[in-house]
DNA sequence: CTCACTTCTTACTTAGGAGTAAGTTTACTG
DNA sequence: CAGTAAACTTACTCCTAAGTAAGAAGTGAG
């Protein structure tokens, strides 16, 4: 803006920069309609230079990969260690992975649904049909729970809340079971719900898990309320 | 094979055919990189007849996600149907879920891993952080296990189950979380652990969830054994 | 100043694939 | 055996975007 004319910077500094705007681009349209003409010039600077930094698209696409893996995989150990037991440290690890992907929303696109790479019209039908899939879930989940425990009285965000966990579970099984061909997906249902049905009376009772009293670390320097969430660690520091 | 020269086929068949191709090429190489032309080779046909059935490139995928999205919504459907507590129910769908992936590799595949259609390289650096991720929750379960409840031995296959029950529901909150911008992390964080924590247990102790008995339907006219896992609904009998 | 090195640009080439115009063959129907 | 409608093909057009060749301009060292 103030600048008239573009400043030179060098290799590592642009090269972040490159990376930055991938990121956002890449999050936005896909990884195939995502044009690098469009990154350079988000990036400030003319397509060559891309290449010349990153290689190819793959190559700026892996970099962006790497880059936003790594720090999310840095927020979680962050936050997972120090705290006494295993559990304390799943939990902290869990809270400051949420507190991740909701300040780096692209990162997190980027790294996970490339579904965006899809037009509208069919992003839409696959979000259609993952909504349908939750609020039949949720529905089983609310009169499951009315029945085995009369008064709880679930409401619709904590079912919705339920779902989101069985939905996504069942996701994530897929793969698991690749590797486990001997297990039966009876096997595998039954262990789910053996994991998740206690749990779900509590959740939709409106309870809420409190970490137990460190068993090693009798009174801890933290702040008492949050754990160690808001401290979302910045970039590692890449930029000179 | 037998027949040499192609034989002509009505409209409706064509359809299916072109979509079954379609499902197939589309899972493999993901939307963008898939070609109609190769879809409409493997359908023994030519691309303008795609064109003329389908409308479009974005037409003939929306057919291929509406059509496996329904076969599964039916699978799933069929199953929680009849037996009696929604507990059973849950169990009943879940199970026939998993069925239905092992069985329709495909259909799952796009439906909801278009991750396929980035490159190789790119495929793997996805898969690899992925496993990290499965490596550091797996290891913090098996540890915190290991401290509650000293005797359990959570063998490694077990707490890899736990922690894809982990991640894919974190992965799935994620969703959750953006429609509702008043949670904190935190408390999602709390939450998930509420639900799941205790179910943890029982499942590395290798306990597994047993059925109730169904409190409304004395003696079902089902068979005792299997739920309806094994009797996958093939597809709704499009063709005439 | 000038040499050498890095940063950066303009202006291409090229490939691949979406979509179409126009015509051809098969098969049923009276 | 027409005649007609549906099934089907060949042979294109055209556009987008990846990747590159060749050189310009800023920058620091002697």
């Amino acid at each position: 803006m103030s600048d008239k004319r573009r400043r030179r910077v060098p290799r590592q500094v642009r090269e972040q920069q490159i990376i930055d705007m991938a990121v956002q681009v890449f999050a936005k349209r896909g990884y195939h309609p995502a044009s690098v003409d469009e990154i350079a010039e988000l990036a400030g600077i003319s397509k060559p230079m891309v290449y010349l930094y990153l290689d190819s698209k793959e190559g700026l696409f892996l970099a962006c990969l790497r880059r936003e893996a790594e720090r999310l995989a840095t927020a979680f150990q962050k936050a997972a260690r120090g705290v006494g037991s295993p559990e304390m440290r799943l939990w902290a690890g869990l809270s400051a992975f949420f507190a991740y992907v909701t300040e780096h929303r692209d990162s997190w696109v980027v790294l996970h649904r490339q579904t965006s790479e899809l037009s509208e019209a069919i992003t839409e039908e696959v979000a259609r049909a993952r909504r349908a899939v939750m609020a039949e879930v949720a529905g089983l989940v609310r009169d499951g729970i009315a029945e085995a425990a009369g008064p709880v009285r679930p409401g619709d965000e904590e079912a919705d809340f339920v779902a989101h966990v069985l939905v996504g579970a069942a996701d994530s099984l897929t793969d698991w079971m690749e590797r486990h061909p001997g297990e039966t997906p009876d096997r595998v249902a039954r262990r789910l719900m053996n994991m998740v049905w206690v749990g779900m009376r509590n959740v939709l009772g409106g309870e809420l898990w409190e970490p137990p009293e460190p068993p090693h670390a009798p009174e801890g320097p933290e702040a008492p309320d949050a754990p160690h969430a808001p401290d979302v660690p910045g970039p590692p520091s890449v930029e000179g």
